[in-house]
RNA sequence: GGAGGCGUCGCAUAGUGGUCUAGUGCGCACGCUUGGAAAGCGUGUGAACCGAAAGGUUCCGAGAGUUCGAAUCUCUCCGCCUCCGCCA
């Protein structure tokens, strides 16, 4: 939600950023009910302070007097329902049009209809030219005995998967691996330090985080729409997250955050869940797109001045550790077609799939500014006393099945077998998986 | 799942229909005092909205209701705690 007092400074800027992100919402309708409003509650509060007033002299008066004065309040009363009642339905449509109303793209954000107008940043890494030809994840986890859908079908249907063996063993490997790095002050600075970033170095805050959450909080995060996108369990309003961050962004709801205690930086691990609604007959084969992946993701909090460079950290965290593994990607700047309602900046990584010869998404970092937090009202208080909304900024760290994915086909060989990355070495065991005698 | 208790200004508490524009203590801030500090004393101490300001309105878990008037009474929901049952 943008600050309606921001939505009429800047009307203009507004309009924009819906016609660009292709958001309908009628702003001059929004303004008109925003007056409508303040007249309504200035009239209201009016008569409210003349009943205080009333209410007083009844507590005092006594007889007669004080029957006259209980008559005369009962038909200031019977005057105000209607007041009331108008301004109750004008409420609503003003919360209507507020919710509808996106978030603005940042400046560099480039202008697009869908992800054709996505633009690449920079590219990292050398593709691999194997001598052979590359095989799809699905084909080698297959073969390896690594990956099992078929079975997942008859157990729990299409879009799910058991991961078996060294690739199991691999998922454990590449939570660690992330997590012993940015829980680390260390590392945090380290890699601050590389990319030319001056923030500071707090390491993240681990976390298990809930999998269910109120569909009415999930609303708050503006994570709730498109619900068919979601599970959602209708006797316990209750709706599975469709990524750590819908139960790590609302950590603060409610609360107003001393200044010095910002930045907070959480990593989360967890089950992500996603029905896939719209998705039919796209990306069935393999694990690249499941009802059920695991991920860890970042999600932090900063003082409003610093959100960009925050992101800009998130980023190159995801970046160290691409490279860690040595993956080909490629940074993408979303334009404003593709990006999410909430968003003011998205940046997204695409990690090289050789099996299938294209770059696919693997990592996107969401800046919001202050959206998410007018909803979850998470303030943050300065030195001064001064208020303002908290910005907030998620990241994915490692989506864990889709990151499978990139190493068993990028560090596939000849054989059939595939190389386990040096970094990794140490967590699996081994250096190489090799099918089972 | 059964029984009971409780949700008040950062924390702890008071408040059982009109003087509550919520008292007190702690904490915090400022001042006095002091060589400096502690103690002591004094003053202040939340949020949202409208307003140029003065000021006004709202908020005692959330919502609805009773009443001229609700922190206080009624109902629904949410959360927390205790005991019992079940259980990874």
């Amino acid at each position: 939600m943008l600050d309606i007092h921001f939505i009429r400074e800047n009307a203009d800027i507004v309009k924009e950023a819906a016609r660009k992100k292709g958001v309908e919402v009628d702003i001059d309708r929004l303004l008109v009910v925003y007056e409508e409003r303040k007249k309504l509650e200035q009239e209201l509060e009016s008569r409210r302070a003349e009943q205080n007033r009333a209410s007083k002299t009844i507590a005092l008066a006594k007889g007669a007097e004080r029957d006259k004065h209980i008559e005369a309040m009962q038909h200031l009363k019977a005057g105000m329902a209607e007041s009331e009642e108008k301004y109750k339905k004008v409420m609503e449509e003003w919360e209507k049009l507020m919710l509808a109303v996106p978030n603005i793209p940042s400046p560099d954000t480039p202008e697009g209809p869908d992800e054709s107008g996505n633009k690449v940043l920079r590219q990292w890494g050398e593709k691999p030219a194997f001598p052979f030809a590359a095989k799809a994840h699905w084909d080698l986890g297959k073969d390896l005995g690594l990956i099992d859908t078929e079975k997942a079908g008859e157990i729990s249907g299409a879009r799910f998967s058991y991961l078996l063996g060294d690739l199991a063993l691999m998922q454990f490997a590449l939570i660690d691996l992330v997590m012993k790095t940015i829980t680390s002050r260390d590392m945090v600075a380290r890699i601050a330090e590389k990319a030319g970033l001056a923030v500071d170095t707090k390491p993240f805050i681990p976390v298990i985080p809930p999998v269910m959450m109120r569909a009415d909080v999930m609303g708050r995060m503006a994570r709730l729409h498109p619900i068919d996108e979601r599970y959602y369990f209708e006797k316990d309003d209750l709706v599975l997250v469709g990524s750590a961050e819908h139960t790590l962004g609302p950590l603060h709801m409610n609360e107003i955050i001393e200044e010095a205690k910002l930045p907070i930086r959480y990593v989360g691990y967890s089950t992500a869940f996603r029905r896939e609604a719209g998705a039919a007959g796209k990306d069935t084969r393999g694990i690249l797109r499941q009802h059920q992946f695991d991920k860890v993701e970042m999600e932090t909090f900063v003082r409003p001045e610093d959100g960009y460079r925050e992101q800009d950290l998130l980023v190159a965290i995801q970046e160290h550790l691409m490279q860690a593994l040595t993956l080909p990607y490629e940074v993408v700047i979303v334009c404003t077609g593709d990006m999410s309602k909430p968003d003011q900046r998205q940046i997204d990584i695409n990690t090289w799939m050789p099996g299938q010869g294209v770059y696919r998404e693997t990592h996107s970092s969401d800046y919001m500014g202050g959206f998410q937090a007018r909803r979850l009202n998470t303030r943050v208080k300065n030195a001064a006393g001064e208020i303002t909304h908290v910005h907030m900024n998620d990241a994915t760290a490692f989506a864990v099945g889709r990151t499978l994915i990139a190493i068993m086909e990028n560090y596939q060989q000849e054989d059939g077998s595939i190389r386990v990355p040096d970094v990794l070495v140490p967590y699996v065991g081994k250096e190489i998986i090799r099918r089972p005698a």
